[in-house]
RNA sequence: GCGAGAGUGGCGGAAUUGGCAGACGCGCCGGACUUAGGAUCCGGUGCCUCCGGGCGUGAGGGUUCGAGUCCCUCCUCUCGCACCA
């Protein structure tokens, strides 16, 4: 097509029309947030009511791919479409450009990261314009410039000072293949969320952000966005986060001062306690185990290292533990009870330890009846002895065998025992999160460096707001393979630094931060871009905050989503921004696959983007993403039509070359029955692009094309004026979904670009009302018969109408009305006797 | 295992409060115009049919004058979490 001849009146070629509007629309640059503002430092501001729409930022991979061209296809049709209802609208873009592709892509070629991901951001810059978004392109930021990640810095200090980012040694999430550590969101069932290898711990000493301080709050801000989030990313979050209810009990261990402190949500069965189990790694455990038991202990603690994060989780495994050789002593009843290692047990939820009631809970058993550790039931559920049957009874029932609460049930047995507990002083009602603190830091060369000096003298000192930022060294053709440090940590000069405090010898710390970090903050930027008094200019941020509509995909659904919720709160507790959620909807789009399958280079079934937008041009594609179906379902572009899209695009260009009536005709004087169903298309397209039923706006739009075409072709022809009001509100409407092609209609309307900015149409509400409807007569629910009524027609009338109609009568024959249902205007059910 | 969501023609998908099932598109069939058609336009297209009609929204039951829609049971699929005490 694009081949072909070049555009003759008559003839739609999209590879001329897009040569033709796109250095038009870049020299207008009609998309920046407070247009109506002038430059200068004195002009009047825009006063219109702010949208600000984000689509998610990208990272630099190569050019766009499929899934960009749907997700940018539907933020660009609200943003066009808010656009074009006239609000001030910020629509940015920008890049998550810090990361390990280029690191490893750097690796390959004996190059400088930053070249190739500078590289593929002006690639995908020049795609984004080639797509027609309506970015605001001054507002444009990469998270790897200096200007960028020296608030990112700024940032950590604050949350640094407030005790929200801290070091400590754990037993990490461990990437083999990245030689770097993860976030336990970034840990996707035992794999690694970039590159997909088994995770394994290791213990290290990293930087943490305190997010479960917020766990309540991350949980509790949830409610507004009901009904404007899926609901699935809220599920999903509440999951993550994981509340649950219960108690601490205190246990004493022998030889031992310190009480060890468990958490179990079944306080209520405690006098079903019949051992105790620590995690391994757990630091209790290497200090109590008993001198005649280390060896074994060390063996298992080594074993249980080995494993990755997958065999360790799989439910079908055996359990495994080693006996520590000391007891504890159960707080409420005195008795003694063995205390094993084992590594079902998690080292850092709870407090590390619990306290296994083999009876009630099915692991406990399990591993009771692995060990010969005896059962005793405290909890009478009416089900046979889980000693027997090896099914732990974990439902509600009577109480035995447990002094103080015997006889009650769960509810009572629970409240009692810790009333009891927090009396003795050895437990108290208490709430756990299943949220851990975020681990940040990170192995790799290619991310925003850790603000922070290790002084031999003063310990951990923050780098001082004005040596910010700390820049990477150019690090070019210097050994960037992963080794399991920071490659920073080679660089001395780089690392070698004064102490801030005391000006002695002192190293940089040589990690860097997790990406996540960057772009948990960068919707904020995009409100005062240049700004450099601190991250964000807070009146800016008042002016435009929180976010209208966020769009993205769903596998943010916890990281980003998670992070950027808790770095608002923070910002909110410093005082900087006075509101708590940064986004207040968001739309998840689906995933473009092919034949069924994600695409992949392995399955050979990839569909190149820039190959299809050259096949059947920007206009057509953008088409085809939004009328495959409801904007969060998958598209297999094996079952969908970019080649009908592009047909249906020139049928609606073509109307705009038969409208021969001139421009500011008064449309009242055209043809009735067009004009309604414009106005009625008018409104219905509104309501569903407000509604986000793109698809089924579009298919209103062909009905409208359709009947456009038998109005001039045989009806009152391409001189009525009713055609031209008819064309024009189709152009407007389509140049949110289609911008080139309804730019081109625009001008042989006669207008000047750009149509984008044209003004919504409005429609006249009597027009668009139905003036008949279609009434249907039902006998015994089955249809017999339907006329067209007025949509006022009262229940009478109607009722008078389906009696005397000869269907009705030939179909109910001789049999008496038991009784008439009349549902004025639509509907008259006759029930017979 | 736990949690969430979804099952509608050959396909993608439509269908206010329960009220014409299958909008719109793809594909397919037929026709017009053509030297030609992988262009364009027009028409048809859920299944069965003795052409009266009958049957149809994963299966079975229920509520109702009336169920794709509400309730119960089951089946299947997708997604998320996965030893969280």
């Amino acid at each position: 097509m694009s081949q072909a001849s070049p555009a003759t009146p008559d003839a739609y070629d999209f590879g001329t029309i897009q040569n033709k509007w796109l250095p038009v629309w870049l020299r207008m640059d009609p998309f920046r947030a407070d247009r109506l503002a002038g430059d200068a430092p004195d002009s009047e501001p825009d006063t219109r009511e702010r949208r600000y729409l984000l689509d998610m930022f990208p990272y630099p991979s190569g050019d766009l791919h499929m899934g960009h061209g749907e997700a940018y296809a539907f933020g660009d049709l609200v943003a066009r479409y808010w656009f074009q209802k006239g609000y001030n609208v910020l629509h940015p873009i920008g890049w998550d450009s810090f990361g390990l592709p280029a690191e490893n892509a750097a690796i390959r070629r004996n190059a400088h990261p930053s070249e190739w991901t500078y590289a593929n951001i002006e690639t995908q810059a020049e795609s984004f314009k080639r797509y027609g978004v309506s970015f605001d392109w001054s507002r444009r930021l990469h998270t790897s410039d200096p200007d960028y990640y020296r608030w990112t810095q700024w940032l950590f200090l604050r949350f640094y000072e407030r005790g929200l980012a801290y070091r400590r040694a754990s037993y990490v999430n461990w990437c083999p293949k990245d030689q770097t550590v993860l976030a336990n969101e970034q840990v996707i069932a035992g794999n690694c969320e970039r590159c997909g290898s088994p995770v394994t711990k290791r213990e290290l000493t990293q930087w943490y952000f305190k997010i479960t301080d917020y766990a309540q709050r991350l949980l509790d801000d949830m409610g507004p966005l009901e009904g404007r989030w899926p609901e699935r990313v809220l599920t999903m979050q509440r999951n993550w986060i994981g509340r649950s209810e219960g108690a601490y009990v205190d246990f004493v261990i022998e030889g031992r001062d310190e009480p060890v402190t468990v958490f179990t949500t079944r306080p209520d069965t405690l006098y079903g306690a019949t051992f105790f189990v620590v995690a391994p790694e757990a630091k209790l455990a290497s200090e109590i185990v008993a001198p005649s038991q280390r060896a074994a202990f060390e063996a298992y603690l080594e074993q249980v290292k080995r494993e990755t994060e997958i065999e360790r989780l799989s439910t079908e495994r055996e359990k495994t533990g080693v006996f520590l050789g000391v007891h504890a002593i159960n707080p409420v009843n005195g008795e003694r009870i063995p205390v094993w290692a084992a590594d079902y047990v998690l080292a850092d939820y709870g407090t590390g330890a619990i306290m296994a009631v083999p009876a009630h809970d099915q692991r406990d058993l399990d591993f009771a009846r692995k060990f010969d550790i005896p059962v005793r039931v405290v909890v009478d559920t009416g089900e046979p002895d889980p000693a027997e049957t090896g099914v732990a009874t974990a439902g509600e029932g009577v109480h035995v065998n447990s002094s103080l609460i015997d006889g009650l049930g769960k509810i009572d047995g629970v409240r009692t025992m810790i009333e009891a507990l927090e009396q003795r002083g050895v437990g108290k009602g208490a709430v756990t999160y299943r949220l851990r603190d975020w681990l940040i830091s990170r192995q790799r060369f290619w991310g925003c460096p850790i603000p922070i000096v290790h002084c031999p003298s003063c310990g951990e000192v923050p780098v001082p707001d004005d040596q910010l930022p700390v820049e990477l060294p150019d690090l070019r053709g210097a050994d960037l393979s992963p080794k399991g440090t920071s490659p920073l940590a080679a660089v001395s000069d780089w690392v070698q630094v004064d102490c801030p405090k005391c000006g002695g010898e002192a190293r940089r710390d040589t990690d860097t931060m997790d990406t996540f970090v960057d772009s948990s903050w960068y919707y904020l930027r995009y409100c005062s871009p240049g700004y450099d008094g601190g991250p964000f200019n807070p009146e800016d941020v008042q002016r435009w905050m929180p976010i209208d509509q966020y769009v993205g995909g769903v596998e943010h659904a916890i990281l980003h989503l998670l992070y950027s919720r808790f770095f608002t709160k923070v910002l909110h507790d410093m005082g900087v921004v006075d509101f708590t959620e940064p986004f207040k909807a968001l739309l998840n789009q689906g995933q473009v696959v092919n034949q069924g399958k994600a695409m992949s280079k392995s399955l050979g079934n990839g569909v190149d983007l820039s190959e299809q937008l050259g096949k059947y041009g920007v206009d057509a594609i953008r088409l085809t993403m939004v009328f495959a179906g409801p904007p969060e379902d998958d598209i297999d572009w094996a079952d969908v039509s970019p080649s009908g899209s592009l047909k249906f695009i020139q049928r609606a260009w073509r109307l705009a070359g038969d409208v021969t009536s001139e421009r500011g005709v008064d449309p009242a004087t055209g043809d009735t029955a067009l004009r309604k169903v414009t106005h009625r298309t008018i409104k219905e397209f509104t309501e569903h692009v407000e509604s986000f039923k793109f698809n089924v706006g579009i298919a209103r739009l062909m009905e409208l094309t359709s009947t456009i075409r038998k109005a001039i072709d045989s009806g009152p022809g391409p001189a009525d004026p009713a055609v031209r009001e008819a064309v024009e509100a189709l152009a407007v409407m389509l140049s949110v979904v289609t911008p080139y092609t309804a730019e081109d209609m625009w001008e042989r309307l006669g207008f000047e670009p750009t149509v984008a900015l044209a003004g919504w149409p409005s429609y006249d509400a009597d027009l668009a009302a139905a003036e008949s409807v279609t009434a249907v007569v039902q006998i015994a629910g089955k249809l017999r018969d339907k006329f067209d009524v007025s949509p006022d027609i009262s229940e009478d009338e109607l009722r008078q109408l389906a009696l005397a109609s000869e269907k009705v009568r030939n179909a109910l024959g001789d049999r008496e009305i038991r009784r008439l249902i009349v549902r004025a205007p639509k509907l008259v059910n006759i029930v017979p006797g």
